[in-house]
DNA sequence: CAACGGACCTGCCTGC
DNA sequence: TGCAGGCAGGTCCGTT
């Protein structure tokens, strides 16, 4: 579910919700996710007050006095503030209950998220460390991309939803912005030119600016802190839209597989 | 290194 | 109606 718009989209709303509470009381429901939720999060949590939120790729940091709750939303999950004590549904793993009486609860049905402490620098954490650029701060540009991309035998999509080479681009929007840049997503990443990594890496920009704008895309189940949905799905041009008319061409949207994951493109469109 | 498949989970939809 | 199979916004890890 989220990719880097939908993380964005908590963060913003959080923000005004969450910084400068203390938290009072930490329930955990079910302490299992892609890690353990670690099993003194009590104890390591209750008495802090959370001071900023800041996004990394797709992870949320919640920083405190001293060390940082880092959370992933995986595939399914959403974080939302809630009035304390309002009955959990299922799959509402963990409350962070506020001394002011609200509570930020996290929603993750599949359990691919992560909720975890460090008492240290969050971005030297291992999973944080050796992440790519952000596409949104100026770091990754066409050069950068056409650089990193030398050698690289496999397909472009997969190359740039690398977290490794560039973060936040998940499989939604390399397919809307392969699609704007006009770049086929089979074709191979270290066969194409500079020329045409700035196209796309504008495309990433654009793709990822306009769906923050929009709040996010819901498909399923995402949500905002409030609750509301995201409306970019309506401004998607291709994902999810196979066998529907190219909206530049009109030719029939075009699914194949890459790196295991469903890939929109307009065969006509995209050379 | 880079590329690939499997693994981790639940829910929802399709087709028999 | 029930059940099997496939698919879903991520990414780590082990194997080639």
């Amino acid at each position: 579910m989220p990719e880097l718009p939908e993380v964005e989209t908590t963060r913003r709303g959080l923000l005004p919700l969450v910084v400068g509470r203390t938290v009072s009381r930490v329930l955990v429901r079910v302490p299992r996710l892609r890690w353990p939720i670690p099993a003194d999060l009590s104890a390591l949590l209750v008495g802090r007050t959370i001071v900023a939120i800041e996004r990394r790729a797709k992870y949320l940091l919640l920083q405190c006095d001293t060390g940082a709750i880092i959370v992933h939303l995986g595939m399914s999950g959403h974080l939302r503030l809630v009035v304390a004590g309002s009955r959990p549904e299922k799959h509402d793993h963990i409350d962070l209950e506020f001394t002011e009486g609200n509570c930020l609860r996290l929603h993750d049905p599949r359990r691919f998220g992560a909720f975890l402490w460090t008492a240290a620098d969050p971005l030297h954490h291992p999973l944080l460390c050796n992440l790519g650029p952000e596409p949104l701060a100026g770091g990754m540009d066409g050069d950068y991309l056409h650089r990193r991309s030398r050698g690289r035998r496999g397909a472009v999509k997969p190359f740039i939803m690398d977290q490794g080479v560039v973060v936040g681009v998940g499989n939604i929007y390399a397919s809307e912005a392969l699609f704007r840049a006009g770049i086929h997503p089979a074709r191979e990443a270290g066969k194409i030119g500079p020329k045409r990594y700035r196209r796309l890496a504008r495309a990433i920009e654009e793709v990822l600016e306009e769906a923050i704008a929009a709040g996010g895309t819901t498909l399923r189940d995402f949500a905002h802190a409030d609750g509301k949905p995201g409306y970019f799905a309506l401004q998607l041009q291709v994902y999810g839209r196979g066998a529907s008319p190219c909206p530049v061409c009109e030719q029939p949207v075009g699914v194949m597989r890459l790196g295991g994951r469903s890939t929109f493109f307009c065969g006509r469109c995209q050379k």
